[in-house]
Order: C-alpha cells, then sequence, then structure tokens
DNA sequence: ATGTAC
C-alpha cells in the first residue's frame, strides 16, 4: 500500500441485491482498492464479498448501477461508477430491474468533468450555463468543459463552448457549420481608397458575390486543383464561394493598431472572411444525428468515417473562404493578376474540433521557446469540440498561433489577439487551448427583431454614423435587425474577459470599413 | 448554421 493511497479517505457506497433492492447495506472501499476488476485488490471482489456476507447472495456476478442501469464490466466502468454515494446493484446473472431515471445521462457520463468559465459573472446567462453543466456531465467522455466569454445558449447545447472528450465523439458539440472560420487577406488597397465617404464606392464595388461561382467545372477544377480534394458532390459544391447566412460575412478593415512582428501592419487594408462548410457540413451533422443520436465510440466504424467527412468539411470550408476572398478582390481590384491564395500571410484558421493528445502538447520552436513550455506527459488520445471557438494551436504543428482574429457585431472593431500560455492556465489548457471566435449574442434573434426593428430601417446600404464607421451591405430586410451590433455582447468586453483570465494578449485592432453580408441581386441591388 | 421541417 503506497503512502500516498493510504492517506485518501475511502469511498462510501451502498450494495443492494438487484432482485430485492430493499435489502441493502452501506460498504466503505478503501482508496487503494483496485479498479480493475482482474487485480486480486479488485473493488469488484470486495463487492461481491460484502454481497455474499451481508445481502447473502450466494453467486453475485453482475453489478449495475442503481437509477442509471449501466452495468459495471470494465476497468473503465469501474473507474467511472464508483463514487461517493453511489448505490450499486448486485446480481446472480439477472438484468438490471428498475427504471432508469435521468434517462438523458450517458452510463459513461462523467459527473465529475471540470468546468471553466472565461465570462465575467455578470456576462453570464443562466440557461447557457445550464446547458454548459448538463453537456459536460451527461455525455459520455468528457474531461473538460470550456465556457467560453461568448457563450450563449444553443438548441440544445451551448454556443461559445469546448468540450474535450476521450474515447467518444460527439458531432452535436460541433454542430453543422464543420469547418466554420476566419481568415484575413492582404490586398493592395491603401487606407485612403476605403476611408470616409469612398467606403461607400468600395461598397458599391462588391458585387456578383451571391449565387454559385462560375460552372460547376470550374468549381470542380478549384476544388480539385487548388485544394487537392475531390468535391463534395454538386449537390454541395455549387455553394463553394458563397458567405452564407447567420454570423458569416466578408469584412473589409483597416490595422488601426498593431504591436510589429505578428503578421498584420498597421494602415493595411485587410479582408477578414468568416464563413464554413456550407450545406456540406450540415449534412454530414445530419447523416450522423438520426433518430436524436449524439454520440459515437471512437473506434467505431461510424465514427471513424465522421472523422473523414468532417476531415474533408474542414477542408472544403478554407477552400470556400478562399474562393470568397477571390471573388471580393476580383470587385476591388481588377486587373490584378491571379491572387495567390492560402499563401497570403496573416492567415488565421479556426478549425472547430481537432485531435489531440490531452493534456496537449505544446510544442515549441527555436525563436518560441520562451513563451511557450511543452507538456512534460504525453497525455492520451483526446478530442476537442469547439462551438464558437477558435483553437490557438496551429492543428498541424501544436505550435501556438500567433494572432487571431475577434470580431464583434459587423461594424464594430475586430480585436487582434494573441493566445498566451502562461502557467495561471496550466499553460492553455484551462480554456481548452481555444478562444471566443467572435463577441457572441446578447438578445435572441427573436428579441432582436422585435425591439430593434423600431430602430433600423431596412435598406440596402446601411451608412456609418460618423465619418469613420461602417458601409454594410445587408439587403436581407430581417438581417439588419436579426445582426444588428446592440443584439451582441461587446466585443471589447469579450476581449477584455479573455485577457483577465490569462488566455490572449489584446495585440491591436482592426477598422471596419465595409461589412458584406448579402446582396440582394435578383433586383439588381438598389 | 442549413438547398430546412411541419
Amino acid at each position: 500500500m503506497s503512502r500516498q493511497a493510504s492517506r485518501r479517505p475511502p469511498t462510501r457506497i451502498t450494495i443492494a441485491l438487484n432482485a430485492r433492492q430493499t435489502q441493502r447495506a452501506p460498504l466503505l472501499l478503501p482508496a487503494n482498492a483496485s479498479t480493475d476488476p482482474s487485480s486480486p485488490t479488485s473493488i469488484r471482489k470486495l463487492v461481491f464479498k460484502a454481497a455474499q456476507a451481508k445481502l447473502r447472495i450466494g453467486k453475485p456476478s453482475r453489478v449495475f448501477v442503481a437509477g442509471f442501469g449501466a452495468e459495471l464490466v470494465g476497468e473503465e466502468d469501474w473507474e467511472r461508477g464508483v463514487r461517493n454515494d453511489v448505490s450499486l446493484l448486485i446480481s446472480a446473472g439477472e438484468d438490471y430491474i428498475g427504471v432508469i431515471r435521468d434517462a438523458g445521462v450517458h452510463p459513461k457520463a462523467n459527473p465529475t468533468c471540470p468546468i471553466h468559465n472565461l465570462a465575467s459573472a455578470a456576462a453570464l446567462d443562466e440557461h447557457a450555463l445550464t446547458q454548459l453543466r448538463t453537456t459536460a456531465h451527461s455525455l459520455p467522455g468528457l474531461v473538460h468543459a470550456v465556457g467560453q466569454p461568448n457563450l450563449h445558449p444553443g438548441t440544445k447545447f451551448p454556443i461559445g463552448a469546448v468540450f474535450v472528450s476521450q474515447r467518444w465523439i460527439h458531432p452535436p458539440l460541433i454542430g453543422g457549420d464543420i469547418g466554420c472560420g476566419m481568415a484575413w487577406y492582404r490586398t493592395r488597397l491603401s487606407r485612403g481608397q476605403v476611408e470616409g465617404d469612398r467606403g461607400r464606392k468600395v461598397a458599391e464595388k462588391l458585387r456578383g458575390m451571391e449565387g454559385a461561382w462560375r460552372t460547376a467545372e470550374a468549381r470542380e477544377r478549384w476544388l480539385e486543383d487548388e485544394w487537392g480534394m475531390c468535391g463534395a458532390g454538386e449537390e454541395w459544391d455549387g455553394s463553394v464561394g458563397t458567405i452564407g447566412a447567420g454570423n458569416h460575412f466578408a469584412e473589409i478593415q483597416v490595422v488601426e493598431e498593431v504591436e510589429e512582428g505578428c503578421g498584420l501592419a498597421e494602415g493595411e487594408v485587410v479582408l477578414l472572411v468568416r464563413s464554413g462548410s456550407r450545406g456540406y457540413g450540415s449534412s454530414i451533422l445530419k447523416k450522423y444525428t438520426a433518430e436524436g443520436q449524439v454520440s459515437l465510440k471512437e473506434d467505431s466504424a461510424e465514427a471513424k468515417e465522421y472523422l473523414k467527412e468532417h476531415d474533408s468539411a474542414c477542408r472544403w470550408a478554407k477552400a470556400n473562404r478562399n474562393l470568397i476572398a477571390l471573388r471580393f478582390l476580383s470587385c476591388l481590384e481588377p486587373g490584378e493578376p491571379a491572387w495567390s491564395l492560402g499563401k497570403k500571410d496573416a492567415h488565421v484558421e479556426d478549425i472547430h474540433d481537432a485531435r489531440t493528445k490531452w493534456p496537449p502538447v505544446v510544442a515549441t520552436s527555436e525563436d518560441t521557446n520562451e513563451r511557450t513550455a511543452s507538456s512534460p506527459s504525453p497525455g492520451i488520445d483526446a478530442y476537442i469540440h469547439r462551438k464558437g471557438a477558435a483553437p490557438t494551436l496551429s492543428p498541424g504543428t501544436c505550435l501556438p498561433l500567433s494572432i487571431l482574429p475577434l470580431p464583434g457585431s459587423r461594424g464594430t472593431p475586430t480585436l487582434i489577439l494573441a493566445p498566451q500560455f502562461p502557467s495561471s492556465t496550466s499553460r492553455g489548457l484551462d480554456n481548452a487551448v481555444s478562444l471566443a471566435h467572435g463577441a457572441g449574442r446578447s438578445m435572441s434573434r427573436a428579441k432582436a427583431l422585435s425591439t430593434l426593428s423600431q430602430k433600423y430601417q431596412a435598406s440596402s446600404l446601411l451608412e456609418p454614423r460618423g465619418g469613420k464607421g461602417t458601409w454594410v451591405v445587408c439587403e436581407a430586410k430581417d438581417l439588419v435587425f436579426e445582426k444588428a451590433a446592440e443584439a451582441y455582447k461587446d466585443v471589447e468586453a469579450v476581449g477584455a474577459n479573455l485577457v483577465a483570465f490569462g488566455a490572449a494578449r489584446r495585440v491591436g485592432w482592426c477598422r471596419a470599413r465595409v461589412s458584406y453580408k448579402c446582396r440582394d441581386e435578383r433586383g439588381g441591388g438598389r
């Protein structure tokens, strides 16, 4: 018996007969009892011995968790199932007897999954917080959950949340917009060309962005030549190069302030694109959530297929952002030779989910080793599910990303954040190596529609108030209200939460000059 | 979020 083990308190449990549950007895399990059922000092043996002595059962052979019906078989089950105040039902071979209460809680759920919150207490939404806790404590295999400062309620699962799991994959925690992300592209425009009233001219130039790009053959070639992937099928490839709805946009920005050496330069004009995998990703989610299915065991054929499709949706989403950028730059810089898309630096990728070791190993490179540290233990395989959050490590290399955008709602600044990995955040683990990927809703869509429609008139081009604001191209009437800045949390407050937590440094900001949402091109734009 | 479900 190790000294450390003997110091830990025993676990109090209750054992009862599965067949006659009024026959019960308390049992204290020493902390050094083994969860491995084949060990000579296993909890299983202690439980069986106690059952024979106190409950007078001749041949105990199976054990269930009362109220859940989960059978304890392997070491993992014993590890998870045995905790203070649990009631174990001892069976002589018969199946579990009793109702399964709390059917939403998976037998492999982790009721002690730790949750970290990055939002300040004042900004926390009760409903979203409940969703965060319920999800963390009822889905199987979760080992770490994070509420980002943009945490807000989703239909079933929260948005602005990160969930780390082992052995299980949960497609709904990633959502339908697989691979949704942001990228900055350099333009050749000078700030003088987009400042003040010139923003209107720039906005007017942005046409031909709606609808399919060129021909099916051209789209196929784009996906194959540029991205080395065959398409997702014409049903979905038809929308490659389109922005989409919701929080997707493209925005022309001036870099107002930025620290030197992080990839963006002060005064330059950039294009920030946020979009995802459109109908393709959503079709994948649909396929793997038939009949309410939420969780896939990692070694199942289904999980392996999902991961493959997930990766290809991520690549498709990246190709989509690049094509959106190409379409915008064609309007803004006509006559320029082809842009080497994807090779434009300051290119930040956000992939919703990534396989990793947990704890993740933060790689070091010669020039960054003073601010990062390697995790000493290699960890075991884990899956990071992100929704409304971006990774702080490059998925390929595990090197810290130098900068990430934190866009506000349209017209508000985009912060330039440098992810941080201080020991106070367990080197980035506490925030699950992720940062909020936007300001997040503070007002439901319905509420925004009802309260803000008084304030805004729907028009094709929203003029900035004052000379330095943003021209907004938004020809879908409902979106004008729904996506209004007032419906969102303040981006500075969200950024301040990330900074206060130690997850990021604010290294600069961009001023949005033209924010493009959508245009109604059927009637020529008005 | 979505070439959407009732």
